[in-house]
RNA sequence: GCUCUCGUAGCUCAAAUGGAUAGAGCAACAGACUUCUAAUCUGUAGGUUAUAGGUUCGAGUCCUAUCGAGAGCGCCA
């Protein structure tokens, strides 16, 4: 991606390749007080006859660039700099044009996946908040990005669900989502108890993969009803997608798939069923001993679908731990299918558990609905301030599911703890919040009082706010390239905490001298942006009132 | 049984690619409001990074072993 400090390494990189050494200049956090960032490449050199005049070198490209204050030399190697508060000013807005990109890079993210006929539960919530985060991370650094919501649309659970209609004949017509919802988890349990309904359910199920046009006419209007429920709820999160591919837009690719591969040796026939030939242990099973699809069939025929009709150089599956099996055996096979050289990614997280660390359930011990955990959080916030306007606390409430979800890294399991959470205190959604709705109403004060910026006079806490503020891009790559949001997360509350801090020092409707004022107005204006764009990243929304 | 992930303060978690004295937040305790919104801020206390070895100038991070936790392991997705 593109940043200020980018030009900077590469030149130093360059310093290092004079004396023959192939070192990728990395800034870090310093942790010396007083210093923002610290260069550690020279240490390993320290004791090399060359270490002097390299080291002078590389402390004459920084100060050459502007970017830091005058460096000073450091026996043991480490390079402590301070950021220049008066260069950066001009140089940085913390807006997207900071990081326009010229590279073309393609990424479709696949996340979501919920399935027709189930309602989303709390187990949708990671995929959801993770795979938007990313979506926007990479969109703000200028990256081509595609979304695609990989319904479960297709399979077992759809023949359960039509069974199940049929054996109650229940009418279409009268069918709604709320319906829909109690009637999956019913279908699934007769699909277990019952061997008469298990052997219908198969043989719809294959009746389907043939194109049966009454049975496709159903699935057509279940699917349609679930969607709409689906968008709705959507609509309430904030979520939204480029495509609405599902399993069943990749169906009719499966059979010539299959045959190329069978007719390439790819895959063989073991028990009657596919594996490929590709020696992995376990073996990889392409489709069932009955010939019907697996999870891996459609997934590869998507692969082919979207090379084909998409276009992609990366694609990302924000997909649960547990299932890295899958993917490992996903992409092997890509490989072995020779379908392409592209790159996929299995962007895994932990569980989502309840406060005491066991599986989310509703009383009765089902998955617990999304929609629950938002309204029990949308109860709680409204208790705390109930002046508020009604749509204000539903964006408090997405705040707090979404804020929670990604402070945490997302590959270790968490505990959702609405009491934490949805303190004013700490790393949480309220906070984060209340601290740019000060900042804006802090403008609207002094607004009048507007000068230009002639020079910065700083304290040492406007200082470190400052610093920190011209540190987002440092943040927002390491979010990027590691697909990690909490860096971002945890960033927002350093600096809407430094931003307290900073408004608690002085009163600054008060400050009568006028540069001192700009400074002061330079610095809120520089946090409301900055806070803003990192919540657009993370896919929460700024309330204007709280 | 095999494979993978993890073990950091009382609790929940940071510390990307190995870098200087391992940091935050809760909770606890002590302070600051006739407020630019105290839904805030300040301070105190809290650690042999599971254990034992090893590699390195340098290890929470890499390697080996042990203990402990979780997940996955061909006809579910």
């Amino acid at each position: 991606m593109n940043n200020i400090f980018n030009n900077l390494t590469t030149s130093l990189s360059e310093e290092f390749k004079k004396f023959d050494l192939d070192e990728a200049i990395q800034l870090s956090m310093s942790k010396i007080a007083g210093y923002d960032l610290q260069i550690n490449n020279l240490v390993k050199y320290n004791k090399s006859d060359f270490f002097d005049v390299l080291q002078e070198n590389v402390i004459e490209t920084i100060n050459s660039s502007n970017i830091f204050l005058p460096v000073e030399k450091n026996e043991m190697g480490f390079l402590n700099l301070s950021l220049n508060h008066i260069y950066l000013m001009k140089n940085i807005t913390n807006t997207q044009s900071d990081f326009e990109n010229e590279q073309s890079n393609k990424i479709i993210f696949d996340y979501g996946g919920p399935n027709i006929g189930k309602p989303l539960h709390v187990g949708h919530m990671r995929t959801l908040n993770i795979g938007r985060s990313l979506y926007n991370i990479h969109s703000f650094i200028g990256t081509e990005v595609v979304s695609d919501i990989h319904l479960g649309d297709w399979g077992m659970p759809i023949a359960q669900i039509i069974t199940y209609l049929e054996k109650e004949k229940i009418e279409l017509e009268s069918l709604d989502s709320s319906q829909l919802e109690v009637i999956y988890p019913k279908a699934s349990e007769e699909y277990k108890q019952n061997n008469e309904f298990k052997t219908r359910a198969q043989e719809i199920n294959k009746l389907l993969n043939n194109n049966d046009q009454e049975l496709l006419k159903m699935w057509e209007s279940i699917k349609g009803i679930s969607i709409q429920s689906l968008k709705e709820n959507f609509e309430i999160f904030g979520h939204s997608f480029d495509y609405w591919l599902g399993e069943s837009d990749v169906n009719n690719l499966i059979p010539k798939m299959i045959e190329e591969l069978l007719k390439d040796e790819k895959i063989i026939y073991d028990d009657g069923a596919l594996i490929s030939a590709e020696d992995t242990d376990p073996k990889i099973l392409i489709t069932k001993s009955d010939g019907s699809y697996l999870y891996i069939t459609t997934d590869l025929a998507t692969i082919l679908f979207r090379q084909k009709n998409i276009g992609y150089d990366k694609t990302f599956y924000i997909v649960d731990n547990r299932q890295s099996l899958h993917f490992e055996q996903l992409f092997s096979s890509i490989k072995y299918f020779e379908f392409n050289n592209l790159e996929h990614e299995h962007i895994s997280y932990g569980t989502l558990n309840d406060s005491d660390g066991n599986p989310f359930k509703t009383r009765e011990g089902g998955t617990k609905p999304l929609s629950e955990l938002f309204k029990e959080t949308y109860d709680y916030i409204e208790k705390i301030n109930n002046d508020l306007d009604k749509s204000i606390v539903s964006q408090l409430t997405n705040s707090v599911l979404t804020y929670s979800d990604l402070i945490t890294n997302r590959k270790t399991d968490y505990k959702f703890d609405l009491e934490k959470f949805t303190n004013v205190n700490g790393k949480t959604g309220i906070y984060v919040q209340y601290s740019q709705v000060r900042a804006k109403k802090l403008l609207e004060n002094i607004a009048t009082k507007h000068s230009e910026l002639n020079d910065l006079i700083l304290n040492d806490v406007d200082k470190e706010l400052l610093s920190k503020l011209y540190l987002f891009t440092y943040f927002l790559e390491q979010s990027a390239v590691l697909n990690e949001p909490h860096h971002l997360a945890n960033y927002l509350y350093e600096i809407s905490n430094l931003f307290n801090q900073f408004y608690e020092s002085e009163k600054i409707s008060e400050i009568e001298d006028s540069d001192q004022l700009s400074s002061k107005m330079y610095i809120t204006n520089l946090f409301l942006t900055t806070s803003q764009n990192v919540m657009w990243c993370l896919g929460i929304t700024p309330v204007n009132q709280m």
